[in-house]
DNA sequence: TATTGTTATACTCTATAACTATA
DNA sequence: TATAGTTATAGAGTATAACAATA
């Protein structure tokens, strides 16, 4: 059907690009990605430095080679996120003890401080961005991603 | 070579990302769009001009203003994509017969089939990255993405 | 000889501003 | 005055290669 100008996108020919599950998945990512960032800013963080201080905060800390890994980055982009997370304080570089060319990234104290606000921003962000979603299908969302991320690094080894 | 000298991703302390839809978002599609760019490439299209050539082989061919704006891109961002396009003979600019300012984005009959081969070998990559959902889990994925898309482009008014 | 982290460099993508021709 | 398309340019992000220290 012809619509005037003003028609909106969904009701224009826009329609053959919501078949398109990775139109769709690119277009969602983008908005996440914007939201999320958008909420840490006032933290200091970026989404990428976000899922570092996580990953720090545990109880088996990385090495900067599994942050390139996980991350699917380059090492030396991960030198710059890293130098930017120690120059605010959040985390540190320790040497590891079974391999000294390694650095383990642990959170500071501070860090960790941070990443509880951090969590909490995120957790907002996300249920914007979900937000048409009822419970069970944000559920079935998020099974669905974890399912095809866990495949994808079985398919690693 | 990835060797077993390291406990698997998902055994170590990476479950904490996969708690995390935001992460999960950008890996799949990081995955979905490297699949499918590869896939597109032997005919001569990014994932981004493979979208522009599907809106102007519609009934209803888009004006670049249009397509900057799906696509979320800047103007100055669609004038190189469209040029690519035209150079490769898949597309055209016709200009507007109700604002001469206004470029028409048109496939041509070559495009169009290019378009077909397109067609088929994007939906064989999405197959591929979506592989470990059975239909009903796809279906559902694609509805939840599709609702989201569509919820931001009704609030855009 | 291979690997970890690092530096340097080039390339791509994105964002911004200014210009033209139309409206 | 505002808008569509274009151009130019600077910035961010990404990819590649080389290097030192260590294994």
């Amino acid at each position: 059907m012809l619509m005037n100008k003003d028609a909106t996108a969904a009701q224009r020919g826009y329609s053959v690009l919501v078949d398109d599950p990775g139109f769709l998945l690119a277009r969602v990512n983008a908005r996440q990605l914007s939201v999320v960032g958008e909420a840490l800013r006032p933290l200091g963080l970026r989404p990428r430095s976000y899922t570092i201080l996580r990953l720090a905060a545990t109880n088996d800390p990385p090495m900067q080679r599994d942050l390139a890994h996980v991350l699917e980055l380059d090492p030396s982009q991960v030198v710059t996120l890293v130098d930017d997370l120690q120059r605010a304080g959040l985390v540190e570089r320790h040497q590891s003890e079974i391999d000294r060319r390694s650095n383990v990234i642990v959170a500071t104290d501070l860090g960790k401080a941070r990443l509880v606000e951090a969590a909490s921003v995120v957790t907002e962000a996300h249920s914007t961005v979900f937000a048409v979603l009822d419970t069970a299908e944000k559920d079935a969302l998020h099974d669905a991603l974890r399912r095809i991320t866990l495949a994808e690094w079985e398919e690693e080894e």
